[in-house]
DNA sequence: CTAGGTGCAAAAGGTTTGCGGTTAA
DNA sequence: TTAACCGCAAACCTTTTGCACCTAG
């Protein structure tokens, strides 16, 4: 069943005028086995364990297409390396200064929508970012 | 009357355990004479005209030392070079896709504040960036 | 006097690019 | 068939580091 996952994957690169490639899938087929926000070099290293013969420009490239075909959404936090995720339902990013880990804060159901930002008038959103960091429930107990 | 600007900056400088120098007054100038939120090389390029002599690896450090002193913060859009802003009122980045410029977005007074972002139980919030990209009046009003 | 700061140049990430060969459509 | 893509290596941009000299406290 997983011919459903890269059906889907073809089609949105051809919406964009994207090849299929086979190492297209296998870094989407990376970041989906593992949904922890890997920077493009950890994708490297995981997809090399199936293939060992991918390069890291081709990871890139990889990437790129994913993000422009809408399966992926690239991270920023600081300057450190861009991360990758593939969850692409409204949410934000929690890291957690304690663990390294990032969270995927979802927009809460009820009550107002915490991703949506006021701009003054005139003003038009295009897309809008944010990322928080702290120390997440595990650490917090931890230094209890 | 710039005294007392500089005389503000030498007392955050020593509660923070760092020296007054020529150098860090004229970054923190630098930085409060035109709002533009450079980067590290276009401060340096605008302190270079007063004392040719600095360095950019001086100009780093002294961008350092004003972040860890509570007087400036760093602006993170994307990838590129980091940007620094003197404005250290709560509000977030408003970056226009159509001119580039950078505009400083306060919290409106009334209303709940746009700028707390909620968290599920047990995550504590360190430090919350929220950055938002998109088209401004100037460059709306254009586009008509 | 001396810990901390400066200037310079070299190095270190992270990402992009150029190019000859390969492949999906 | 051929434009798009791959792999490799070199280049690029931003930031950091090492080191000898300098200076604020």
């Amino acid at each position: 069943m997983e011919n459903l996952v890269a059906h889907q994957l073809n089609e949105r690169l051809a919406t964009s005028g994207l090849r299929s490639t086979v190492q297209r899938q296998q870094v989407y087929d990376v970041l989906l086995q593992r949904r922890d926000h890997p920077t493009a070099e950890e994708v490297f290293i995981r997809a090399k364990t199936g293939s060992p013969e991918i390069s890291i420009a081709t990871v890139y490239n990889c990437l790129d297409a994913l993000v422009k075909c809408g399966l992926v959404r690239q991270v920023n936090l600081d300057r450190s390396a861009t991360r990758y995720c593939p969850n692409m339902h409204e949410h934000f990013h929690f890291y957690c200064d304690g663990c390294g880990t990032i969270y995927d804060i979802d927009s809460p159901a009820k009550g107002p929508a915490t991703l949506r930002v006021q701009v003054p008038d005139g003003f038009t959103i295009g897309h809008c970012e944010i990322s928080v960091r702290g120390s997440c429930p595990a650490c917090n107990k931890k230094r209890e």
